[in-house]
DNA sequence: GCTTGACCTAAACTTAAGTTGAGGAATTAC
DNA sequence: GTAATTCCTCAACTTAAGTTTAGGTCAAGC
């Protein structure tokens, strides 16, 4: 491979639109992991950008740095990753969106069958679906629902 | 038991499975109105226990209180809104919801002409695309949902 | 070979959405 | 009538994902 030189972090700011303190706090958090020129500057591969457009996107979906981090955990940390690299967390990264998709898409079917209701009346209404909200975030008694014992929506 | 007395803010929390402090914080964002006791404890109305489920979905899906809060907007604060009332939040409720799910639905169209290239070069590959980027979400994504997390490439 | 601009670290600040804790007051239970 | 709950306010703390600032260092242009 060609000896291509780094890229400096205002390089890859400007290339990929993120700001450089961003950029910084990726590799605090093992998102990105340049090399060092011996002054002590950051040098990027070309490769990193493609990373780092790539948080950038799974953010838009709505994944956290974690899970990123998680996405990215079979990437090799210091070499340009391989086409079957990319392969293997795009397919990843698409299942998440299938779920996150299909998830809105039953929000929005059970919400259609109250929108003429507007009952959200906790039993009777499937929008309001547990198994969804699951074992989501927080700490606290999640949902004791219900007996609601009336039948008319208040 | 009085049939149709108000509500402790325990009772409420009991019955929507939120915590005693995020209605507290619930209120002091505006999204609902209680009225207090000689005593000066919280009363609501069992109309809140809706507008509460209400708040919880909207966030499942991403919306941020401010935004929840807008859809509150044209809700009486202090009566128990109409079926009407109920009807119009929940079709802005719908649009919104459409929007996200096109997003996503856009950006697993681009993924699925991704995967087998792996570029993501920003210049060439339209899943990035900063349009998408720009509305949407504002800062930061925040859809909160869970459970989707343990798609791992491997 | 100096001067400017890009870069460095560390720490403090920001916003969202709450939680936790202190110090009291109101209700309920016996 | 007292004890135990539950509730009150206010303030500080928490996490996520960064930004901003302060005080320096490195590298490129003239």
């Amino acid at each position: 491979m060609a000896a291509q030189k780094g890229l400096s972090i205002g390089d890859v700011a400007a290339r990929t639109g993120l700001s450089v303190s961003a950029i910084r706090f990726y590799e605090g958090r093992g998102l990105v992991h340049p090399e060092r020129s011996s002054g002590g500057q950051r040098v990027f591969l070309r490769s990193d950008i493609r990373r780092l457009s790539f948080i950038m996107i799974a953010q838009q979906i709505g994944l956290t740095i974690e899970e990123i981090s998680d996405l990215f955990a079979s990437l090799p940390e210091r070499r340009t990753p391989t086409k079957a690299d990319w392969s293997r967390i795009s397919g990843a990264f698409r299942r998440m969106l299938d779920e996150r998709i299909a998830l809105m898409e039953r929000t929005r079917d059970r919400l259609d069958g109250c929108i003429g209701c507007g009952c959200l009346s906790l039993k009777k209404c499937q929008l309001y679906n547990p198994e969804d909200r699951a074992r989501g975030l927080g700490t606290g008694p999640r949902f004791v629902l219900d007996n609601v014992s009336q039948v008319r929506a208040d």
